[in-house]
DNA sequence: AACTATTTATAAGA
DNA sequence: TTCTTATAAATAGTT
């Protein structure tokens, strides 16, 4: 998707990364709880950015448990 | 996307749902792996469907565990 | 399970 | 860097 089709690999460029970590992490959000809705099923998800900082979501309701542990 | 828009609820529809779950399972596990990838980040991603089967997705690399606990 | 018309996500650019 | 937009990609409805 976008002006340029590209390939999956590490992107090199630390600013173009952070760029795209941002806007691709709101998506994958974003149709995570899309699929919960739609389709009656229970999501979890957890994204660790390259300096650490989590982002996470789940629509649990108390029936399943995400827990993420970051080891040493 | 596709040939109607569509609206964000559960589909009442046990069929198109089922249908739909498939096609997004699979396109969300894709862009969580991409955006591992592409940005470096650590993603476990974890999807039961309404029948209780389990799908899931991670990028370990033994520095991240993600733990599922289905709860009675 | 394939197809394809469209919508949506997003890579570059402003 | 926030907003725009051309284009790639995902997918809703169809077959």
């Amino acid at each position: 998707m976008g002006r340029g089709k590209i390939v999956i690999r590490r992107i090199e460029n630390c600013t173009s990364r952070q760029v795209t970590f941002s806007k691709r992490r709101k998506g994958l959000i974003k149709k995570a709880k899309e699929l919960a809705i739609l389709c009656d099923a229970h999501v979890g998800l957890v994204i660790f950015s390259a300096t650490g900082k989590l982002y996470e979501y789940a629509n649990t309701s108390g029936r399943v448990a995400v827990i993420m542990i970051n080891l040493p």
